[in-house]
DNA sequence: TAGTCTAGTCTAATATCGAAACTAGAAGAG
DNA sequence: CTCTTCTAGTTTCGATATTAGACTAGACTA
């Protein structure tokens, strides 16, 4: 959708954003991260267009967040599993998930949870703390530019 | 760039892309969030185009996360500030440059840091912890559907 | 072995985006 | 007070992305 490259700007946010690709790469990956592996399922969860669809997992796979593998059942269709990288975008998806519960919830309430795998019990909200596990006020919180020589060698 | 709504999705990371809208919106919360206001501090440091920027920003005014204020400095000219709802973005624009930090730096090394306010200090990462203040391995971390009723009344 | 499912590809229509040129009002220089 | 520049847009138009739908080759199913 964007025409213009974010890729030469220094900023990790914008470069991000232009590994992950697109609004529908983020909702593959919640898909992944909620066990979806198969074309199928990415499809019919999604309601994407097959061509679309096709485009934007071979995208993820060439940013190494997503990997093509043989399914582990034995089917002779191959799989889309996250990589580490992957994975580690989940803090992203985790702070989506928890804005849109708290300030555009649908109607009929969240549809996702976060929890702890082991307990099942939800777990706390993302947000930024301390060493030590004190939670911050977000004007506690500064983010800065960092100033570098224009030049290095 | 999507031409397909994702509002009607009950899913709440869809949800909150719909009212991002885009990816130069998280740019401008960015530099929003550095202490931009003006229409030309967020055009120079992104390089977007005017008829873009305007549409950004009209529609972030639109979904109450920048508000459209008179400048403060008694300039003629309005300023647009960061609403509740778009300060509490925080937490998804620090994973994401976190994420690009550490999987896809430039050269010259990250320009954004994520520090303490008041000591200046870096702050620790934005990753799922438990309430004690535990880190937690992703693999413990689960993302799970919530099953729900699909009439209410 | 016929019929269906999966995971695509291709084409054409449509929606969206962005670059460049243009403009009205504000600010600044002399 | 007048000329020029700056700001914050709007308009036009071409480039790009997304979509629906038709088509296909290889698996699977009865």
């Amino acid at each position: 959708m964007k025409t213009k490259s974010f890729s030469d700007m220094q900023c990790s946010i914008a470069r991000t954003l232009e590994q992950v690709g697109s609004w529908w790469s983020l909702l593959i990956l919640r898909d992944a991260m909620m066990g979806a592996r198969r074309f199928k399922h990415f499809e019919r969860s999604l309601g994407i267009a097959k061509n679309t669809l096709t485009k934007r997992l071979a995208q993820l796979v060439d940013a190494e967040i997503l990997e093509r593998v043989a399914a582990a059942d034995g089917s002779a269709y191959d799989e889309y599993v996250l990589t580490e990288r992957g994975r580690e975008l989940a803090p992203v998806m985790i702070a989506l998930s928890q804005w849109g519960d708290k300030w555009v919830a649908h109607p009929n309430g969240p549809s996702t949870e976060i929890v702890d795998g082991a307990t099942g019990e939800r777990l706390p909200k993302i947000w930024p703390r301390r060493e030590n596990g004190e939670w911050m006020e977000l004007n506690e919180v500064g983010m800065r530019q960092i100033e570098r020589a224009p030049e290095k060698d």
